[in-house]
DNA sequence: ATGAAAGCGCTAACAC
DNA sequence: GTGTTAGCGCTTTCAT
């Protein structure tokens, strides 16, 4: 069941019943009305195939993330695909597990069902990757690690908004010896998160010793683990700052094999604002990156580019905020209070 | 640049290139090699649109779950997308989050993009939506709740069986008075929980009073007030067996408000094993369904009718079985030991 | 073993 | 405002 048997029913042109199909508005109300009752009367779907095969527009974004097991893409890949099929386009997930060979097969793939758009929300992508893309002028939206250049647009996320406000929160509470465990700090957003708290502390005239530093992974293990080592120092911080959501949880594991009370004893901070984030006990304060803003920030980049003619010479620039959400996990530092006592 | 244009630089017809890309075997070793080589040189990827309006084979799978932010789905989306691309498959993901428009225009995408098959991780579908499925003969799959006739297939999930092995486990640890905690018991799969659980008491010869089953909602603020409701019983649990993870969550948070500890004074046992279910303190002994195992069993139901050129006259039946995995919210209940001593 | 050619179902000129 | 028609890029007979 095809155009041709509707427009053979509804007694018009093919070309007509494309027409009513398509909305476009100079069509006889009366034919349009009598086309769609055929098209109902016989549940006729158009065939996407054909209509993208023609129009040379596939109305499919690629999503590209490291893992939808990583608690903090599903509500991004949520959002991303409720905002797509508003627009009446499809997503086509793909999961790389940092895998530089599954992110190429991603990119074959997508390039096959002829994308309008991809945004990469991973830790970058190669140059011949980005070349096949680039040549084919397929718009690319990263997160922070973009190459500036035509139909590549760049989300930047400050970090420094949140962070800020999370470091003087805790000073507000009294706390001054503060942890801070770091993400792999080969990972450029890792080390935009320590520099951005690093930056804080000396704002409030606090010069970090390096002893409160260490470096996660942003898993739960590595929380564990990098807090022992923490605990292992001779200072002993009566709050920390994580890198990531999952690192902060570790924190808190680890807290409780040790009857190191939160935030009786220390006070947690994560960062992301993943959902479990409100499932743990205690409920995690966390500096909050919002996913729907960002899937959003992302789709509405890549939607301009498709409607774009020209392209930017060097791509466009989106911000995304952060923000300190407070929950229980921090407290009043009580050692400061009594001394104050 | 097209097939044709590769067909020229090899000097061979489009013909020979289609069947050097869809590797048949009777080409000229040689001619192959030249044709790949143009193809490479000038980086073509052949149009999946063409190839599946010519094939009237789109290749595409469509997967729909309730909500990809329920923490049962993501690791399911993840295994199926693997498996999908193993099979030069492409997964259409949608998410419903039950509501029945959502629904009706997810089958409307997925039958627009000619879907070979879809798998339906949600509460069942509408009769109306069925029979557009089932005119075009797109194989379906569903999780118990699937009707029986050609073409669609039903994973039957066995809940007796883990739910017997949490009882016993339960029982050997002297755990006597044993709460239950359902899910909403409109829901097929709830209910099925709940009968196992009656079942499994009534099989070890305990029957079970109605004041120790209390209806949940599946989400940890559910969990939380069934929890509540169970404490201003006349009888006090020592153990309490949930319907899913989300509500075993609900009562750890419930018991820590109180005061309750868990396994101390409280063994607890979730079902679904989500990843979360590791993360929690203590980490949650549960029922374990297996979500990859279900995605693959999934998978594999709609190949084989995809495969298969007859369909089976009521659907295919397969099994998925659950499995109690112990970790540490279960212990030996400390009332019985006292006894005993 | 290879090529020529007929479409797959639709859109978009273009003509009326 | 509506119809005719030429493709979109590919696969697949059918010849050779």
């Amino acid at each position: 069941m095809d155009i041709r048997e509707i427009a053979k029913r509804a007694r018009v042109s093919t070309a007509t019943v494309s027409r009513v199909v398509n909305r476009v508005p100079t069509v006889n109300p009366q034919m349009a009305k009598r086309v769609w009752n055929v098209i109902e009367e016989l549940g006729y779907y158009p065939n996407t195939s054909a209509r993208a095969l023609v129009s040379g527009r596939s109305r499919i974004f690629g999503l590209i993330i490291s893992d939808i097991t990583n608690p903090f893409f599903p509500e991004i890949v949520q959002v991303f695909e409720a905002i797509a099929v508003q627009h009446r386009y499809e997503i086509l997930l793909s999961s790389t597990s940092h895998d530089p060979v599954r992110m190429e097969s991603s990119v074959r793939r997508m390039i096959e069902r002829r994308v309008e758009g991809v945004a990469v929300l991973t830790f970058g992508m190669e140059e011949p990757l980005l070349e096949h893309l680039h040549v084919r002028e397929v718009p690319l939206v990263f997160v922070d690690v973009g190459p500036q250049r035509p139909w590549v647009s760049n989300i930047k996320i400050d970090y420094l908004h949140g962070i800020r406000q999370a470091v003087q929160h805790l000073a507000a509470l009294r706390h001054e010896v503060i942890a801070f465990i770091s993400g792999p700090l080969k990972l450029k957003s890792a080390l935009a998160r320590q520099q951005a708290f690093l930056r804080s502390m000396r704002e409030i005239g606090i010069e970090v010793d390096p002893a409160l530093m260490v470096e996660g992974d942003h898993t739960m293990e590595g929380g564990m683990a990098a807090f022992a080592q923490l605990l292992e120092k001779p200072i002993r911080p009566t709050a920390v700052i994580c890198s990531n959501d999952m690192t902060a949880i570790g924190v808190m594991r680890k807290s409780n094999e040790d009857q190191i009370s939160i935030p009786q004893d220390l006070s947690v901070i994560g960062f992301d604002d993943i959902r479990m984030a409100q499932f743990v006990i205690p409920p995690l304060t966390t500096i909050q990156m919002s996913q729907a803003e960002l899937a959003r920030l992302a789709f509405d980049a890549l939607m301009a580019d498709v409607e774009r003619e020209a392209p930017a010479p060097s791509g466009t620039e989106y911000v995304l905020k952060t923000n300190l959400v407070l929950r229980q996990s921090t407290r009043l530092n009580s050692a400061a209070t009594q001394r104050i006592k």
